[in-house]
DNA sequence: GATGAATGAGGCTTCATTCAT
DNA sequence: TATGAATGAAGCCTCATTCAT
């Protein structure tokens, strides 16, 4: 009798919504007035939901984890076993365009007729999109300064790289790469992963158009030894 | 008899101040009164000073330009028509924390007894030090949304990529490098330096200690061909 | 068949719980919000039983009133016919603490096993428990207000008043008592009641513990021509 | 050269507005717009001058204070070594309205021409208005849940019952009282006092008009010992 | 140059209340 | 009866900025 829950659709419509305005207006500029302007709902309902302005950042980088992470791991499933593959596709899940050559992006992601993920499309949902890049860069800020933030963020990032050092170590005992300290390389190749995003958000053209991706993975194979054929 | 004019004075230490506080608050959370009760004015002569908020953060933006391009400047002068070398000076500009070996820096820099050098030693005003990287990751989030901070921003670190595409240029020419295309290869360094900023500001712990300036160089390196030796 | 009503339950229930909110935040810091949770209801529910906040608290005042006129009926009960007893299970009844001399509070309610009972003494519902005092006072600075408070407030306490009136009255017939002004007096010694209340809710440690009843019945009693004994 | 401060008397000014708003609608339903509507000021000059809503309330509590102390000491001072009369002029100093018998107010305070103590008057802020009863009530309502307004608010209450306890003490030195408990006596008959308070804005009427000091004066000579003479 | 009062726009949040289910 | 989403009106407070002195 009671009216059906919508809760976790509203949440997500409103964390949606905040990404978008982020991405426009950076963290502190998004004003819950617009965020529930851009999701067509209310002020009060958008604080029906979340107690926090604070509560909404944490789930939009919860989100922006969460697809990140099935991109990943989309890509990385179908390169099972081959570490040197393995680096090419994380560093592609982050950082290219759809459509970029080395390996594509899965079809279950980008080429599906799914009205929804040609709306994500559209709206730059996708990591690597534009939104998305805009928010990690948002949220990195804004971790300088809130302890709550700093801790998720790190935890994501923390996540990331580890995933990345075992990528790093398997290749290592596979014979494929040279590298004495998986952990800080991946750190490394981390940094210049979100380094592009902040450059590419912050201060556009100066990484030329579509070259990220490429010139990353060039420095990642350089630095675990791999670029003996380049 | 007017009194002698201060405002340049006044101008450094206002600009000095709003560094402490974006350093700990962020830019958006940084108020007026902050920075007037870190420079210990009043906020009235703040804006006697300064027509706008924005125009001191453009000038925190000159200050950490100007004190870095001194830092580098007194590094790449010491190696001068040695690429390689420019390229590691270039790089421990921007991430060598004092006390790692590569040259050293510069004696005028770090061991001169000025103590305003102290006192700037002490307030991480220097570049790589805390305040001027938080720094950094701020104004890089403002430039996301505010076109003249994004232009101001924009042109610093294409002045900085800029230099380091001549390196690869030279060191190319010379035949110490081996890279088809300088200027991407730059940005990629550029994003790999300033992402190494930005985890270290966000995300704490993630990237070693000490092993910043080490894996970029290496990631560096490799990127253009000279990791032969490791 | 419908299901039975348990209007009459839930009403009591939300009035209990608002009591508690009340002794805790106030008036005005009770929030519905804060009532249902404390009813363990929802919101709505709530507001499906009253109309409005303002109906509770008048509710709150009837409950009040009753538990007090209960609890007085049956002191005064046992002292029929004897305006100085009378006088002082008034007096006790709004002020004494469970166990005090006097007269003890009637068995029916203080030594009763009903569960019912013992959870009231717990939650301090009981009058002269802490509260229904600070209701009393959270409901006396809303009447300076709101009219229909003012109303409902000026009625309870006119007739408390009346009763003592009544009390003082008859003392004087009797030769007990010497009074030019019964209603005066009345008003006097109510207010001492009242004021000790509200010093023991707002200002608790003024009042040395346990004095109470005792300091104003010698009031009531010097100011009745009573005191000849002490 | 720089601007004359005149913080303490817009402080001031705002002060007595707050109170004016709090008797008419309580402290909870005080917002900061009535009160700066009723000072004549922007809300942002308000907040200029006060931090908190809350600090406003306790400067209230503190003019109360120190208005009534004025009239207590002015009183006093009239019947220095004589603890009867000093007891009457006490309990005149809080209920006594403009114009009773006992000893009159002194000339200094209520029939001087001052243009300032007129407006007072009609504005009941003189001790015993209605508009300083009024915040009387509120503020205690306020310090059953708000510990700080608690602890202000005990402070004076016991500073008063205090006084009130030195001349019960003289007086049952000089022979004038009968008392085995001073501080007891002195909190009952603050108790009757504030009590009246109460009562007369919440329930205005059941006190007869113009009988309150005369009641409680004699409610205290009895519990003194000295109404033998009634 | 310097001070500090003054302004006013607007942000976040709370909450009583209404309604669809 | 009961649930919980939804609304909208305020309220408190913050702040950049302006100005009188």
């Amino acid at each position: 009798m009671p009216r059906p829950s919508n809760t976790q659709a509203r949440r997500l419509q409103i964390v949606r919504a905040m990404m978008d305005v982020i991405a426009e207006r950076g963290y502190a500029g998004a004003t819950i007035a617009d965020v529930a302007r851009a999701a067509r709902l209310t002020r009060g309902l958008v604080h029906y939901h979340f107690t926090d302005k604070l509560e909404i950042l944490l789930c939009v980088l919860d989100e922006l984890v969460r697809t990140h992470g099935m991109a990943l791991d989309a890509r990385l499933s179908s390169a099972r076993n081959n570490p040197p593959r393995e680096l090419r596709h994380f560093i592609d899940a982050h950082l290219a365009l759809p459509g970029r050559g080395v390996a594509g992006p899965p079809k279950m992601f980008f080429s599906g007729p799914s009205p929804e993920v040609r709306k994500a499309l559209r709206a730059n949902w996708i990591p690597g999109g534009a939104v998305a890049v805009k928010c990690w860069v948002a949220i990195g800020a804004e971790a300088v300064r809130e302890p709550e933030v700093r801790r998720a963020y790190g935890a994501a990032v923390r996540r990331l790289t580890e995933t990345l050092a075992g990528i790093v170590r398997r290749g290592v005992a596979d014979g494929d790469f040279v590298c004495a300290q998986p952990a800080v390389a991946a750190a490394a190749i981390m940094g210049a992963i979100l380094g592009t995003f902040a450059l590419d958000a912050s201060a556009p053209g100066v990484i030329p158009r579509g070259s990220a991706a490429e010139a990353v993975l060039a420095m990642a194979e350089g630095l675990l030894g791999t670029g003996g054929g380049r």
